[in-house]
DNA sequence: GCCAAAAATGAAAACATTTGCAAAACTATT
DNA sequence: AATAGTTTTGCAAATGTTTTCATTTTTGGC
């Protein structure tokens, strides 16, 4: 292990032919001779040489990464939408810088500038909520950047997502449309998270336009798990009065309640309404089938994919995004109040 | 936007000191005046300056980036790893380069290459299955590497995990001690998945060792997905002639088994028994709340983690791994045959 | 104020490549 | 066999840093 490693000096040699041509051979195989190609590939691999992105970069070329910051990789959808999006970006020849912030916005601004110190082509982050650091700080590199999961006609950069305001809304005026009076809402935490705190909103003006509104002690706040979605459910059913419908901000939420209430007896829909907001895998295959909003993950991450690269390849104009909107699925678990 | 980027010689003539200057007062500040540091810091900051990682890497400096090569990123199991493993190696200061395979093992050696290209400072990569030619050129370049996920003595490279095969019995047994003996299996393709094809071994022998074996058409292969295995088990399940346990390979598939039962209105465990592998986030909380042996991704992720730092910082002997047991939990779908 | 030692700085070489330009080697044409 | 193109190659400069070594500046003791 000591012979340090080849680097295209000794490929050179080895091929009998100038570090210049070596390069060419790699970058613009069209201008080198077919047989010296062939010695300099067969020194490649006799050297077991590999070449050095790093020292590409420097000269301006791009070094075919793009940065990818997330709150949490933990969670069903960000996975999914992850797994679309990195797929879609090597499709085209990039790799992605994964980082996540654990939903902490100071964070997201140094795992930013550590991903620009590494010179990324691009950078995208989740949702539209950032610091102004961040955002300055993106701005000032001019980096194309794109922003996932959240659409808004006003976002400061380029975002491919849905409308989660919209998705709120959607379920809302569902659950009030069934006649439900009697409603609670199962929310993650909304400080930092606009997403969550979109969707709330449009629950909340949805129910508002038909004078509904959710009662404070029935806005149960939990952090994105069945099991703690579970336990505030099974605790807000334990009351002697129950609301008829229950609202969650996500479908891992939902399936929370689900089981909660399965636990208890209670049925669904006859009994409780339930809701979530996603359309995760399984969603559908739920028994009973949760009735949800659909916000394609997938159809979001290959979306961005393209744009990113576009923005990164034709550095051109700023396209301006994209609306992927959301959809209602009315399924088993939502129905007429008794 | 037209100002090319501020370099480290742009910074040096703003503080009016050498380039070595700046460059020392990043790397060896005690090396450098503080009133000095205060200028050169006040000139980064007025240029927008942003160190450039590609320009260090040329002098055999870290970069500071591990190469997480998985076969898909949305597994609940995988984006559990992936988080806890990202998120320790961060605490080291280290980034995730990650890049998906979708299970085709040429893939995986190309995209190595690409990140050995990028001069990553080591490399993780799922499960101990890998071409040839990964292995060969991950030694010849000497990189650093660990395997997750999976645990064996003999593996060619340091692992941290679980064994899996262990995983397999321990619920093969449990199944059988129950006292079931027509017995039906769902588990993902066990090609190019190790995994997958150690529990299934693991199974297999646990219930041969008590005389059992499974039965040709009661072996359902599926891919990883709640909505296959319903459908696959409500089809097994419409038989007049069933099984009284189902083992499934993973939770999500017993997921969708239990789904599947839960529709036909077989009751669990009265009917039938279910298990999973790998105890996921929500297999605690399902009702009834699954069997299932427990893998914990999330030590793993950090182990592994620390590992790999330790590999890369002080490339000393290749410490050899760790294994991350199994454990059996018995919950609520498994229960005695009829 | 002087001197030696210590601290701070700068000049230049090194790192692994790419690229513009010029030279060399071929091809075709006569 | 000479000429004019054309294709292929090499030279040398450039890229943005770090680092070694030498030089300059500062400090403390007298």
């Amino acid at each position: 292990m000591k012979e340090k490693k080849a680097d295209i000096i000794a490929v050179a040699k080895a091929a009998r032919v100038s570090p210049s041509t070596v390069s060419r051979s790699f970058n613009h195989p069209e201008l080198v001779k077919a047989a010296t190609r062939k010695r300099i590939d067969a020194a490649v691999r006799r050297l077991g040489y590999i070449r050095n992105r790093a020292a590409q970069t420097i000269h301006g070329i791009r070094g075919g990464t793009i940065g990818l910051i997330v709150p949490t990789v933990d969670h069903a959808i960000f996975a999914e939408l992850i797994q679309s999006f990195s797929q879609n970006v090597e499709e085209q020849g990039f790799t992605i810088l994964l980082a996540s912030h654990g939903y902490r916005l100071e964070r997201e601004y140094a795992i930013a500038r550590k991903m620009l110190e590494h010179r990324v082509d691009g950078m995208a982050l989740i949702g539209l909520d950032h610091s102004d650091d961040t955002y300055g700080l993106l701005r000032q590199q001019n980096t194309p950047t794109v922003l996932l999961w959240n659409y808004s006609d006003e976002a400061p950069m380029p975002c491919v997502g849905s409308d989660n305001y919209l998705a709120g809304r959607l379920i809302g005026d569902h659950v009030a449309r069934l006649g439900h009076r009697s409603i609670a809402a199962v929310f993650p935490p909304t400080s930092g998270n606009d997403r969550a705190f979109q969707r709330l909103s449009g629950v909340e003006d949805a129910l508002a336009s038909k004078g509904l509104k959710i009662a404070r002690d029935w806005r149960l706040e939990t952090p994105y798990s069945v099991s703690a979605a579970k336990n505030k459910v099974a605790r807000l059913i334990s009351f002697p009065r129950r609301p008829t419908a229950i609202i969650c901000g996500n479908d891992v939420l939902a399936w929370g309640a689900l089981h909660a209430l399965k636990r208890s007896g209670v049925s669904v829909p006859e009994d409780v309404t339930i809701t979530g907001i996603g359309d995760f895998h399984g969603s559908k295959d739920f028994e009973p089938s949760l009735t949800t909003v659909r916000i394609p993950a997938h159809t979001i991450g290959s979306k961005a994919a393209k744009l990113i690269v576009a923005l990164i390849i034709k550095e051109s104009d700023s396209e301006s995004g994209e609306l992927v909107p959301p959809e209602l699925l009315v399924r088993s678990t939502s129905g007429p109040v008794r």
